[in-house]
DNA sequence: ATAAATAGGTTTACAATATAAACCATTTTA
DNA sequence: TAAAATGGTTTATATTGTAAACCTATTTAT
């Protein structure tokens, strides 16, 4: 598409482009938030997340707190840039 | 999603997004120039076109021009409207 | 002490979507 | 008159998105 450039796929999808957008916000969000932001279900966000972070735009940390699991997820550099050039293609569609 | 509104599925694809910019700007348009415009296959163009007119988004109109069919496309009220809505939507996710 | 509920996810099965290949009818060109 | 081009549509396949089912561990209720 000449005028029209190739929207990221990765991103163009409701649920991993909001996730991106929170990201960009915070720089640092836990899965419950990042569930209840997006008010998906936990299964839908987990396998969004996997593919975020096997395309390197998000970092995903597994530790602890207390006892229980807890999931960190940050916004890379190329998830940043990923993020920006999309947007940037995106407006050529919406004027 | 609270903040993040759902998303038309109907827009929010990449080439009947591109097709409904086009008839935004043109408000009338063959099926041939939405093709060369948006460098698409004719049967993906053929099959997203259909989408968009049984929703009631664009009118699809067949003549003949001189002996060769002739597919001519314009945006609905409701399509303009979907569309708007669509990009006020989509704003919340990109800032 | 044990059962039930909650937390915090992952895996998997299925439905929906996007896309190109194959096709079709007609017309034009060689 | 055979081959190529025009203007598409139909169909088969691959990809994607999503929720249901599941899992492990922890906390709460009885």
């Amino acid at each position: 598409m000449s005028e029209f450039k190739p929207l990221d796929p990765l991103l163009h999808s409701q649920l991993r482009l909001a996730v991106m957008s929170l990201l960009i916000a915070v720089e640092e969000a836990e899965f419950t938030f990042l569930k209840e932001k997006t008010e998906s279900t936990a299964g839908n966000l987990s396998v969004q997340l996997d593919k975020l972070e096997k395309a390197g735009y998000i970092s995903i940390e597994k530790s602890f707190r207390g006892k229980r699991p807890l999931t960190t997820c940050k916004i890379t550099s190329k998830g940043l840039q990923a993020f920006e050039d999309y947007v940037e293609n995106l407006k050529k569609y919406i004027q």
